[in-house]
DNA sequence: TTAATAGTTTAATAATTATTAAACTATAGG
DNA sequence: CCTATAGTTTAATAATTATTAAACTATTAA
């Protein structure tokens, strides 16, 4: 396995590596959501949401398709959202018990 | 899901979007291995790999063993590093295809 | 007890990445 | 046309992260 494919794979780790990112993409990976409704839902910069999703887009995480006014997003492969969400689990249950790294219990 | 989650769970996929520390991750998924032999066979900086190996650690994604002048390194949950390969081989499969953003077919 | 090997730590520099505000484009309705 | 709403882009600043070399510690063996 050569460097190339271990940094394209890096890349995609580093693309759900910011919180608000993984946020967007988790809550994508639930349902389809307009820009507005992703601003709402993670409580954050309109500018940066939509920043975000252009990285995500990029990397063909996430796609989207204009209706009106509105630009909906969703996930690109529930495969690899399913994958991450399977990651997620484990840090949940696994790693529960020792992030005492982390602010006391948070998860 | 709150903010603090999503944070924990980013951090996670931060520690694994560097290449070199992905590539170690990788590698030690296979078997366990010494930092020099890791040096080697990453092509890496022993002090580099050092510390790429102290923030596995950290998150606890590795765990070491110290014999003789030698420290072996290993995966601390076969379960996630499976994870990571699921996700490194949908990767492989899927984004194949879209990937003219990385020169040429490197994939 | 000295030299060699294995690994870690520190500290500085370089490189990337994230966030914000402001300016901009597009669409729909009055 | 004018205004409001939805979203994007740009550009600047702030914050994080990666890499290197050099100094350091620990272990083994001569």
């Amino acid at each position: 396995m050569s460097k190339a494919i271990f940094k394209l794979h890096a890349e995609i780790f580093r693309v759900l590596s910011n919180p608000l990112r993984h946020e967007i993409f988790h809550r994508l990976a639930e349902r389809e959501m307009t820009v507005s409704e992703l601003v709402e839902a993670c409580d954050a910069k309109k500018s940066n949401v939509s920043q975000h999703l252009s990285l995500l887009s990029t990397y063909k995480l996430v796609e989207s398709r204009k209706e009106g006014k509105n630009v909906y997003f969703s996930v690109s492969y529930p495969e690899l959202a399913q994958a991450c969400q399977l990651i997620d689990t484990i840090l949940k249950d696994q790693l529960r018990k020792d992030y005492n790294l982390f602010e006391g219990g948070v998860v």
